[in-house]
DNA sequence: GATATATATGAACACGTGTTCATGCGAGTG
DNA sequence: CACTCGCATGAACACGTGTTCATATATATC
């Protein structure tokens, strides 16, 4: 399926959604690009932690970047990151009987 | 968008799938339901290791077990997963320039 | 029922990582 | 050109978490 290099990046990707702040700053900037600043005050996060955590999720190209001005905006770039998204929120808010058990 | 709880539920998912091991479980039950002991010996894991992780990917639905005989077998529980793995992974071998930089 | 096989669980350790505080940098503006 | 605003970066700490070792449970088979 994946080789173990391939899952490895994958799984970079995902543990980078894997924080909520991380993946709170992801999400808010599904409807429209956000600048930093807003990002900060939406969320209320300290400005400092808002630019670590940009900087990881514009490297792993799950955000991009564009100057406007001043500020600088941060968008959604392709839609395989938005559908993966609405994907997993819709698995999210399935109803579920909790069959953790081996029995289903 | 999607409230701080809610956020939060999410991101442990993907919290779930960031890593590689755990991701690498997920994706060899891709194709076909794997017994504990299959996954053990492909991807070379400690039996132990795999159990811990299988209950967690249980727990959270990225999993479903089912017993056959002796064994259980561990699958892909609903289409949503399977497709945002397919998003995901189109996302990664997607080609890119490393415009990493604000200027795009 | 006893033994073996397959999987699950618990405790403990080593390590990575999210966060903060302080500071640096660059583009726009007067 | 100096100044400011918006954002980025670096160091350091506190905490969570993946892994292993040892052991427990449950389902088949004899």
């Amino acid at each position: 399926m994946l080789n173990a290099d391939q899952t490895t990046e994958l799984a970079e990707l995902f543990r980078l959604l894997g924080e909520p702040n991380r993946l709170g700053i992801v999400t808010s900037c599904l409807d429209e690009p956000l600048s930093v600043g807003e990002i900060t005050s939406r969320l209320s996060l300290s400005q400092s932690l808002v630019s670590h955590h940009l900087r990881l999720l514009r490297a792993a190209r799950l955000l991009k970047a564009g100057r406007r001005g001043k500020q600088i905006f941060y968008s959604i770039p392709d839609c395989h990151v938005r559908e993966m998204l609405t994907n997993m929120i819709e698995h999210l808010i399935e109803p579920h009987e909790q069959d953790d058990d081996i029995n289903a």
